[in-house]
RNA sequence: GGGCGUGUGCCCGAGUGGCUAAAGGGGACGGGCUGUAAACCCGUUGGCUAUGCCUACCUUGGUUCGAAUCCAAGCGCGCCCA
């Protein structure tokens, strides 16, 4: 096992906070595997890059010859995290929450190593729980301890609604923590007093209480807000390797850095050194984002997938050539009375443009290109034997081929 | 239960009888510049083979030659009183 000082560069880096930092250096210094606790709400069923920051610092533990605690939380599901949310959420039925458990576990399984995850669910120890459990259990938090969490006091203040169950979510949690015997629990920042819960809990029990690891929230490809995917800016783990690389590609050059840090396998020393390097201006950015891209595709589907997207990339993107792998599309053209293809109507049938009206303003404006040929404003009709086999490209980024 | 206010395009938001397919901003998209980054510049942003036609400002009905704009009821949201 490294030195603790050693350690502790790799887990702290990209993180948030760790509280305290003391009590980890302490647990590192016994140099016995910690057990380190993530717990998941089995919500969310396509996961991105977000979604895989504490898998990520979960693997690092790993590396480092640690142990870690995966929950799935089926049974604190049932409530729905409060966590910075304004209003109740919806409980999610029981089948959804195994189906997207399942889902969860396998893209999970990318990123950690298996021998060394425990793999749990909390429905074991929660659904046990009896009514005297129950209380004694709640017993230990008081109701103004639970109301000084911001997302619950607003709501109160606001005269929202707070149903009583959503109380137990924190309490649950940090019975998780007790359960697992965690040295660790990690989570978003927006996950703090979940697992300051859990400490406390632990430490009225009479337990080593946990060190809480917090992780910032990964901002999207748009670089402002976080990555999610109602915002539509989200590198999905199972994006295919050309669209994951490019939007890899497309965030901004600030955002590098944290990229490097929590969503990346290359080393701690190495991203120090790429970040004075692009500090100095001795290292292109553009060259270490391809580095960026390159590593992160690697990790989700292999080293030849990765060389193949970024080929694919300079192909489109450097040399304006068209991709090798375009969409064929059968197409019956219908000829108008002049015997021409009337292409706005195809651009929108094959949802290049929302509507027909759509596609003759790219046509106007210059972004609809036949066989790498700019089409000029107002050719709307096209000679068939034009389109026969030809490339149609819309934008910078949609091509076909007509078969 | 009572009183008041509010509802506009993807979002915010102006408009308060005809000049409104609806200002302005954001976002998005297209073009230029580039490193498919950022910044910046230009353009587009209801539908329709289209110098016009059609459908649109919560819903339904009404007033009017004419309504996003006035009236009524309903629905949603918000504030105040009980």
């Amino acid at each position: 096992m490294l030195s603790t000082e050693e350690q502790l560069k790799v887990i702290s880096s990209g993180v948030s906070d760790i509280i305290p930092i003391k009590a980890l250096k302490e647990k590192l210094d016994r140099k016995v595997p910690l057990r380190v606790k993530l717990g998941v709400d089995p919500t969310a069923p396509d996961l991105h890059l977000g979604h895989a920051v504490p898998l990520r610092k979960m693997r690092q533990f790993q590396d480092l010859g640690h142990n870690v605690v995966l929950i799935i939380g089926d049974a604190t599901a049932l409530i729905g995290d409060p966590s910075g949310r304004n209003s109740t959420r919806p409980p999610l039925t029981v089948e959804k929450i195994k189906e997207n458990a399942e889902t969860y576990v396998a893209q999970a399984f990318k990123i950690l190593d298996p021998e060394k995850t425990e793999l749990v669910w909390n429905s074991e120890w929660i659904g046990k729980l009896d009514y005297t459990g129950l209380m004694k259990l709640t017993s230990n938090f008081t109701v103004a301890r639970i109301l000084e969490r911001d997302d619950f006091s607003n709501r109160y203040s606001n005269q929202q609604p707070i149903a009583l169950h959503e109380f137990l979510y924190p309490v649950l949690q940090a019975y998780d923590s007790v359960m697992v015997k965690a040295d660790v629990e990690m989570g978003g920042s927006d996950q703090l007093f979940n697992l300051l819960a859990g400490r406390e809990l632990m430490e009225k029990l009479g337990m080593e209480p946990q060190v809480c690891l917090t992780l910032p929230l990964l901002e999207g490809t748009d670089g402002i807000q976080k990555m999610s995917k109602s915002y539509g800016n989200y590198v999905g783990l199972t994006d295919e390797p050309a669209d994951m690389f490019g939007k890899v590609m497309s965030i901004p050059d600030e955002l590098m850095s944290k990229y490097f840090r929590l969503a990346s396998t290359i080393a701690v020393d190495e991203i120090e050194q790429i970040e004075a390097g692009l500090a100095a201006g001795e290292l292109h950015p553009n060259l270490m984002k391809r580095k960026l891209a390159r590593n992160i595709v690697e990790l989700y589907h292999g080293e030849q997938a990765a060389a193949d997207a970024e080929e694919a990339f300079d192909r489109v993107f450097k040399k304006h050539d068209i991709p090798e792998d375009i969409d064929e599309i059968a197409f019956e053209f219908t000829l108008n009375d002049d015997g021409l293809v009337y292409l706005p109507a195809v651009m929108a049938q094959i949802k290049f443009a929302q509507s027909a009206s759509e596609g003759r303003r790219l046509i106007d404006s210059g972004g609809v290109k036949i066989d790498g040929e700019q089409l000029e404003a107002k050719s709307y009709n096209i000679e068939p034997a034009r389109l026969a086999g030809a490339v149609l490209q819309v934008g910078k980024r949609k091509f076909c081929r007509f078969v």
